[in-house]
RNA sequence: GCGAAGGUGGCGGAAUUGGUAGACGCACCAGACUAAGGAUCUGGCGGGGCAACCUGUGGGGGUUCGAUUCCCCCCCUUCGCACCA
């Protein structure tokens, strides 16, 4: 019969849904540990090796945690809103409920089929009303809070206080002030719109759209905003302490965008009454070589300031960069190329009283900062390059440090950016950069016109979508246009069952057509946005702790005792996307009470990407129209040439070279998970993509390999197993009862040691490969009739390689005589005894080149070293009798004679 | 342009604190068993050389008895950021 994977696999699938072997609940008296994988959004497509890498990798560590007495939550669920449903609704005509629900049910099959230790029973979907109430009902705790900048975390909205000048004014005037606070708002302000798509996108969002073909334009629109800037300097600080890869943080440092600086006010000359202009910097200490000052066009004070003499050309220069998307905008800036109008206004140098002209330009940008700078040629690119098409005067205030390397500067030439002194700026001559930024911001405060200021790239989160496949905004305008929050008892707000949700030109939701819906008594109406799909995955993290509670979103018990997770795994595309703002909602829920630590995720993994085989003309012949031409697998023969492989176009001979690229249904390449199951089983699958690499590295899918690994079980089988009668099953082989040979019994403690070393590292590959030696070692000394396996030595293998190769596990360890399942046998101890050796190999070195090797006892000392050394023949042959110079010896690994 | 990570056989990749470079697997070659082998088993496998031996971890230099590992310069690849004042 022989290795039968599809039985051996069927059979504990069914043993372990029966049993309900990896159901967990709260035990007080057991360490806990969550292994979350980032849940899949369920394409029609279907499962993809990709998945599998990351999800074989959690359920390795989770079994192996579970196996040393770890109480372990392995959830999973489905993150299912989301627009390619909704399109492929509007091509077909099915629903998405249905196909969703069908998508599910195949994810859930492909997953089970891989031996996954997940808990079913807390599955979660994201469209789930049960669940989808509880994502409104934290919109609703972020739309009823604030944050308090003095205690640095959110506060109820009612606790706001109101100023005596709001109060007077009225029930409005005091609605509107905390409107104007609240971690989720109303704005209307310009939104990235993709006319295509017809739906507005967040900024993370833009580039993937445009990738995609997509046009994306700047539109004032009337949308839904969270406040996460409010919480940048937390999302940054907290990014210290956890244990994730160096280059998510760095992505997300970069994301957030500190810079420290200072704010420096401008009067408008003539136009006293507007206040102050009020421009950021990072280089107070260049403030006299400001020579003129620019406004982003979007600026709200352009229309006020600008003379009439200029009003037609800022009017048309302001029209000029609305219609150009912020792409454009960048491109231009690639190119180097400046533009801008001058509005005619003056402004008044706080320090020097100079008058100052003001333009407008489109390399300001109204989103960071004030939207306006102060531009100070000498010492900033940007104001250069502009200085220079526009004929503005540029004046040094910088010079190189005395005695640097730096040559004799000409700043009209090419701006100085660096650091250096200060020059021609009388507050703060002579100064170095450093001290010179400090003073200068001490001497503004002091003038009333400044202030230290710390600013940040990161912007308002936008939260609305027009689309139908999303969960409904909990709230409602009433008759007179005030927003009310639907009342907790009243939620979730269902998301009503439609059939065209074709979205408006305008912009106009789908579901504003759902009149019966959006109609409420007494004229008032449900808002029609929905949330974006990163809504439900913000907090899934959170639901799996108490996945069916319809009172509460989790129970306090379940928090505090599962939460935080312990180890994510997940691909890095989401480090600046769910990541964050993951983060933010957690920080949120924390300054609530709901959740007992700021943070969610302790340690973080990106798994690689799996790369599949393209074929391309070795030449670099394109088609027609200039496109990459690419053959896949099955269009081409390989031959063995000279050591290295050709492949050449079956049919015409062409050349071809074999690439590597992401798989892409398009490209041809993608490897169907579900296949190469049913051809070489789940744990080889699962055992392959731990072998092929470092889990964080891309690695290329090559079949072969999986073959080989395969093989490997095979043997591995055949080492507990001989065929039994034709037909018939196979039979364990008799196995000696003892402890085995001392040999055997050494190194199975061995590679007990060393798996357990390298699961702990994360190292799954290596820890593979020490099983593969033990077999291999095994199988040959079975062969040469020296032993085979003994029963105990094959009762702890099994447990060895139950995380790797969870069915053939089981199968051995039930044949070895265990009715109940291994999940949760203790995972083996090293012996430490059996892996002290009584002798080492030491290396003999004559002039840094191995001469020999021999074996020494372990406790010899370094004088016995050498003299065991120089016996040997080789190195006396290779001394030719002169005396060394110098003895090295490194005890427990080699001697060297040098001279 | 700025920042980060990386570069080891034909391929994927191993290598505690500097101490036998290439574990393990694939591919390939040879042999055994075979009616047969694309099954299985055994052996070989960085390059050069009959051999002794030489040489070799992107390139160049340095420190060291000894460098894939540490330092400096350069090249290349991948990723992130990119008018952020």
């Amino acid at each position: 019969m022989g290795y039968d994977h599809q039985a051996i696999e069927r059979r504990w699938q069914a043993h372990w849904a029966e049993h309900q072997t990896f159901r967990v609940e709260i035990d007080p008296h057991r360490p806990k540990f969550y292994v979350l994988d980032m849940f899949p959004y369920p394409s029609g497509n279907g499962l993809h090796v990709g998945h599998v890498e990351g999800y074989t990798a959690t359920d390795i560590i989770a079994r192996y945690k579970r196996m040393r007495g770890f109480n372990v939550l392995h959830p999973m669920g489905w993150d299912a809103f989301g627009l390619p449903a909704e399109r492929y609704a509007m091509k077909t005509g099915r629903h998405p409920e249905e196909t969703t629900r069908d998508n599910c049910a195949n994810f859930r099959a492909q997953l089970q089929r891989l031996g996954f230790c997940y808990d079913w029973s807390r599955e979660v979907n994201t469209t789930d009303p049960g669940y989808y109430k509880w994502t409104q009902w934290i919109f609703l705790q972020m739309w009823g809070h604030y944050y308090d900048p003095e205690t640095r975390r959110a506060q109820p909205i009612a606790a706001l206080p109101i100023p005596e000048h709001v109060r007077a004014a009225g029930d409005r005037a005091v609605e509107s002030f905390r409107d104007a606070r609240r971690l989720a708002y109303l704005d209307e302000s310009p939104v990235n719109w993709c006319p295509d798509l017809r739906i507005v996108l967040a900024n993370e969002e833009v580039a993937e759209i445009v990738e995609a073909g997509h046009e994306v334009v700047r539109k004032p629109m009337r949308q839904w905003m969270l406040r996460i800037t409010d919480y940048a300097e937390r999302l940054l600080a907290d990014l210290e302490g956890l244990d994730w890869p160096a280059h998510v943080l760095e992505i997300q440092r970069n994301w957030v965008g500190r810079s420290e600086g200072a704010e420096i006010d401008f009067l408008v000359a003539g136009h006293e009454d507007v206040g102050a202009l009020t421009v950021f910097t990072t280089r107070p200490d260049t403030l006299y070589g400001a020579t003129y000052m620019v406004l982003a066009p979007e600026h709200p004070l352009v229309d006020r300031i600008t003379t009439e003499a200029q009003r037609e050309a800022v009017d048309q220069y302001v029209r000029h960069t609305l219609h150009r998307s912020e792409r454009e905008r960048q491109s231009a800036s690639i190119e180097g190329k400046k533009t801008g109008v001058d509005t005619g206004a003056h402004v008044v140098h706080p320090l020097t009283g100079a008058r100052l002209p003001v333009w407008i330009a489109d390399y300001v940008l109204m989103g960071y900062g004030t939207g306006a700078i102060m531009a100070v040629p000498a010492h900033d690119e940007r104001d250069h390059a502009f200085a220079t098409a526009m004929a503005l005067p540029i004046v040094q205030v910088v010079a190189p440090a005395p005695g640097s390397a730096s040559e004799a500067i000409d700043v009209q030439a090419a701006a100085f950016v660096g650091v250096g002194v200060a020059v021609s700026s009388p507050v703060i001559e002579g100064m170095p950069t450093a001290a010179a930024k400090a003073k200068m911001i001490e001497h503004l405060v002091a003038s009333g016109c400044g202030r230290a200021r710390v600013t940040y790239k990161l912007r308002d989160w936008l939260f609305s979508r027009q689309r139908y496949w999303g969960e409904p905004f909990p709230l409602v305008y009433e008759a007179d246009g005030r927003v009310r929050a639907v009342p907790d008892d009243e939620l979730p707000v269902e998301l009503p069952r439609m059939v065209d949700f074709d979205p408006s030109e305008t912009g106009e939701p789908p579901l504003s057509k759902a009149t019966d819906w959006v109609q409420l008594p007494g004229g008032a109406r449900r808002e029609t946005n929905t949330m974006p799909q990163w809504a439900g995955s913000c907090w899934y993290y959170l639901r799996f702790v108490d996945p069916t509670n319809s009172s509460l979103p989790w129970s306090k018990e379940a928090e505090s005792y599962w939460m935080p997770v312990d180890l994510y795994v997940g691909g890095v595309e989401h480090a600046a996307t769910h990541l964050l703002y993951s983060r933010f909602w957690h920080k949120v829920l924390f300054d609530l009470g709901y959740v007992h630590e700021p943070e969610p995720f302790r340690r973080l993994v990106n798994q690689g990407i799996i790369l599949g085989a393209v074929f391309v003309p070795a030449d670099g012949r394109r088609d027609e129209e200039g496109k990459k031409l690419v053959f896949l697998p099955d269009q081409v023969d390989a031959a063995e040439h000279e050591g290295t492989t050709r492949y050449t176009v079956k049919g015409t001979g062409e050349s071809v070279e074999i690439q590597w690229d992401k798989m892409s249904k398009s490209k041809g390449n993608v490897i169907n998970p579900d296949e190469v199951v049913e051809a070489y089983g789940a744990d080889s699958v699962r055992m392959y993509e731990m072998f092929m690499g470092p889990l964080e590295q891309s690695a290329p899918w090559q079949t072969e390999g999986l073959a080989g690994v395969h093989r490997f079980l095979q043997r591995t089988y055949r080492l507990f197993f001989e065929e039994g009668e034709p037909g018939g099953p196979d039979r364990l082989r008799a196995m000696g009862a003892g402890e085995g040979s001392p040999r055997q019994r050494k190194l199975l403690h061995k590679t007990i040691h060393e798996v357990t070393e390298r699961v702990d590292r994360f190292a799954f590959n290596t820890a593979i490969s020490a099983l593969m030696v033990f077999v291999r070692d095994v199988v040959q000394r079975g062969g040469e009739g020296e032993e085979g396996l003994c029963h105990d030595t094959a009762v702890q293998f099994a447990l060895l390689i139950a995380p790797f190769a969870p069915h053939l596990a089981e199968h051995l360890w039930s044949a070895l005589g265990n009715p109940r399942s291994l999940a949760d046998e203790p995972w083996p101890a090293a012996d430490e005894a059996l892996l002290r050796e009584d002798t080492f190999t030491l290396v003999v070195q004559v002039d840094g080149k191995r001469r020999a090797e021999l074996q020494a006892p372990k406790d010899a000392d370094r004088e016995q070293l050498a003299a065991l050394a120089r016996a040997e023949p080789e190195v006396q042959r290779h001394l030719g009798g002169r005396e060394p110079k110098r003895v090295i010896v490194v005890p427990g690994r080699l001697v060297n004679f040098v001279g």
